[in-house]
DNA sequence: GAGTGACCAAAAATGAAATATAGTCATATA
DNA sequence: TATATGACTATATTTCATTTTTGGTCACTC
């Protein structure tokens, strides 16, 4: 068989969604950058939306593949949550078209992007609050609200490895997964 | 004398950013809400950036008097904390103003709304900076950097007291002092 | 029959004319 | 004669008709 067109549209449209966001890539342009007439595009995806919902989709697996991979039932909630957040950190480039989404969606509002964004956040969520769940049923966790908790969780990720860097440098990866354990593991009070 | 013309401008001109925004608060209807001439309020504020300065100026003013007025140095800093957080969550109304410019620059990016929010954010970090740095010397909390923890801690109550309420049923003031003390304070790590 | 690009309707960008607004100042008023 | 004012102006914003771009189709090619 020749070469595999549907892996080159969803490759080329993955590289332009990260670089130009929702709204600037063109169908034409996606057709252009995977050599491949723009009809065919449609043999496969019936519209634009349902391109980007597998571009998202993917994005979604792949996190939780990194972080599947790194998981081990058997150490302690925080050494897992370390690792993974380590792990995620260093994926910066992957996040290329979150970061881009959530652009967009500030300086646009382009709805599919804020979509888009909406459904990753959703699965992070969702993910993030089983794992909190387990970790309360097996009483490494003090008892609280899964959900309420994830959502602190992602929230102090995002303050610390996105928003702080508005005004300030940026914070190193190590410094970021010690500051998770000093503000939310062991809490600041002292003594 | 007759009236005070100046608060019947700053009242007029409060109320009206706190309803409708920085933009769509137009002089002339400061002025016929003030029931004043345009031209009295040129002879108090040298342009409506200034008018509104002045406004964002009593709001920081005002937030301050009131943490000022909880704030009690014989308390612990989670008391103080907590309380002080009460009493703020208390003043949803005065948040009206601070809220219609988070809108405002959301969905409509007018650089002076953002520009009177990062100023507000600025005086709310700086305060609560200050009695950070004061309670580790009084080894009353850990060792950590005060400018990234008041930073935290901020955008800890945004999530709890404002961004929780886009996908879900408001948290009652109780439950969101009590949720600061649990993961902030306290810490989530069992035993 | 898989792949294509000229083609079409619909959406978005453009820009010029119409409207609204910030800020001034000659005049009115007390 | 101090202060207060609103008609006035220059500038910014909105409107809207026109042009351009884009998502999606389909008759045709290889």
């Amino acid at each position: 068989m020749s070469v595999d067109r549907r892996k080159l549209i969803v490759d080329a449209a993955s590289k332009s969604f990260a670089l130009f966001g929702y709204k600037a890539t063109t169908m034409d342009q996606v057709a252009k950058l995977a050599n491949v007439g723009k009809g065919t595009i449609y043999t496969f995806f019936s519209n634009k939306e349902e391109l980007f919902d597998e571009i998202m989709n993917r994005l979604i697996q792949e996190m939780k593949l990194v972080a599947d991979g790194e998981y081990d039932a058997n150490r302690s909630f925080f050494d897992n949550l370390n690792r993974i957040l380590y792990k995620i950190l260093d994926f910066r480039e992957k996040h290329q078209l979150a970061m881009k989404m959530a652009h967009e969606v500030r300086d646009m509002g382009t709805p599919k992007a804020l979509e888009g964004l909406n459904k990753l956040e959703g699965a992070i969520l969702s993910y993030i609050q089983v794992k909190i769940q387990t970790a309360i049923d097996k009483r490494e966790l003090k008892i609280c609200d899964p959900e309420v908790t994830a959502f602190v969780m992602f929230k102090l990720y995002l303050a610390l490895a996105s928003e702080w860097q508005h005004s300030h440098s940026p914070l190193e990866k190590e410094k970021i997964t010690e500051l998770f354990q000093l503000y939310l593991m062991r809490g600041l009070a002292e003594g």
